[in-house]
DNA sequence: CGCGCAATTGAGAGCGGTCAAAATTGGTGG
DNA sequence: CCACCAATTTTGACCGCTCTCAATTGCGCG
């Protein structure tokens, strides 16, 4: 029996509280509602109004702007266990789009039941929150990639924040993960040309640190890869359940 | 008598929601505990675990994060009526720094009384979260722009924000706005160096757009440099007060 | 008057962009 | 199983935006 704490969500929030019985209860029906999307479909459009928020547990989707000129900057990723429109549930129009890049199962998440489960159970509260404010940590740093390292850094954080976002959820690990995305995926979010992503992609490779290639990432050599991008992942916030 | 309805803070949200006699009271509790900050030491520190939320009531700060090769990319500047550190409260370890530009008066909010000014005016409340989020949806425009604008663009973009945030508070107009930044500061928050911005502020000057000098913005074609930037102030949300 | 910080300007280099084309892959239907 | 098409990946040539290095100027303050 596949029970609700080896969901990607339960996983996750687990990393930083631990979940009673009850608590995991109040969770599981937050996942009722379980809906279907197809790849390429917005499941919410910039500018629209935004009513409810889901709770994605397969596929991957990507939050993204576009620009007047028609160019993209993709602002994050979310992958199982991740929230989506969760900041927009209690406020105005959205200000991004949101795209599935597979095709994707979500629970949706009214704001009622969000708010009668915050209420019922604080430490799940707690949980949620935490979720969130390392979204916005993760956006913090992608802005500072963008701001401050070049291509060869930029592309290797990325690859690094990815797996030890997904080893989290148990979809990955230090010698690599399954990744659909493409190398333009890639370039709208790291702020560069697809052909540049190309030409980086083959330069990890070439010296032996990760290779991206046929839906898969590998880590050639984590370490050296860890170094190139300076990674250090306390903005994660995932090493320690401090709440016991 | 400067009442309180005429601090920054209320100012800008009372943007988003009328807010009643009671709520202001309220919202004059949390500004109690003034407390006034010399410029360039740092409030709060990378890593530290942070305790208490600020309320900005005179000066500016920056929030950044420093790089472990020494570089510095700012992630926002506070101005007067904003929030500091309001995130992390419930939370963690701050993620990043932020540091006086000038000597600022703050006020001390701790995570208690906000609690509690919650539990009783829940329209502030509303209010305090919309001005987070859209906090949040100013990060997100920065990465784009880091990601997507070239640096004239860029900079456009930047002071038109900036304009459209002061206006908000009563410090700003379409014609300008006083401004204690240094190039030094523009470059670290726009990802470019020093040098260049000097050159992109000149040419912006010679062009008949906007002058930033002596502490001072001027926008010398407003209605231009809004084309320029192809800026949409969609993303500040502040063009309606919809919960009268 | 002189120190330090901020602003300014010039010259040269390089990272990453654009344009264009070819190779590869995966999916689809005959 | 094969042929075909669309999407993706790959590679090369050239260009330009922005960086670095370096020097100079301007300004506020002790």
């Amino acid at each position: 029996m596949n029970a609700i704490e080896n969901s990607p969500l339960a996983r996750k929030l687990m990393a930083f509280v631990a979940l009673s019985a009850g608590e995991l209860a109040v969770l599981e029906r937050l996942h009722q509602r379980r809906r279907t999307f197809a790849a390429g479909r917005d499941l919410v459009h910039q500018g629209q109004p935004e009513q409810a928020a889901y709770i994605l547990s397969e596929g991957w989707v990507c939050s993204y702007k576009i620009q007047p000129d028609g160019s993209r900057q993709i602002v994050d990723f979310q992958i199982p266990g991740d929230f989506l429109g969760l900041r927009s549930v209690l406020l105005q129009a959205s200000d991004h789009s949101i795209e599935p890049i597979m095709q994707i199962e979500a629970a949706e998440v009214l704001a009622d039941d969000l708010i009668t489960a915050f209420a019922e159970t604080p430490r799940l509260a707690m949980a949620i929150l935490w979720a969130a404010s390392r979204d916005e940590a993760m956006v913090v740093e992608h802005l500072v990639g963008l701001g401050r390292r070049d291509a060869d850094e930029r592309m290797a954080h990325f690859l690094l924040e990815l797996g030890a976002r997904l080893e989290l959820v148990g979809m990955g690990s230090k010698s690599g993960y399954d990744c659909p995305l493409t190398q333009y995926h890639l370039a709208d979010a790291l702020g560069l040309s697809a052909v540049h992503v190309n030409r980086v992609l083959r330069q990890l490779r070439e010296d032996g640190l990760a290779t991206f290639r046929a839906g898969k990432v590998t880590f050639d050599n984590y370490d050296r890869l860890v170094a190139l991008a300076e990674f250090d992942p306390a903005y994660l916030d995932q090493a320690r359940p401090f709440l016991k």
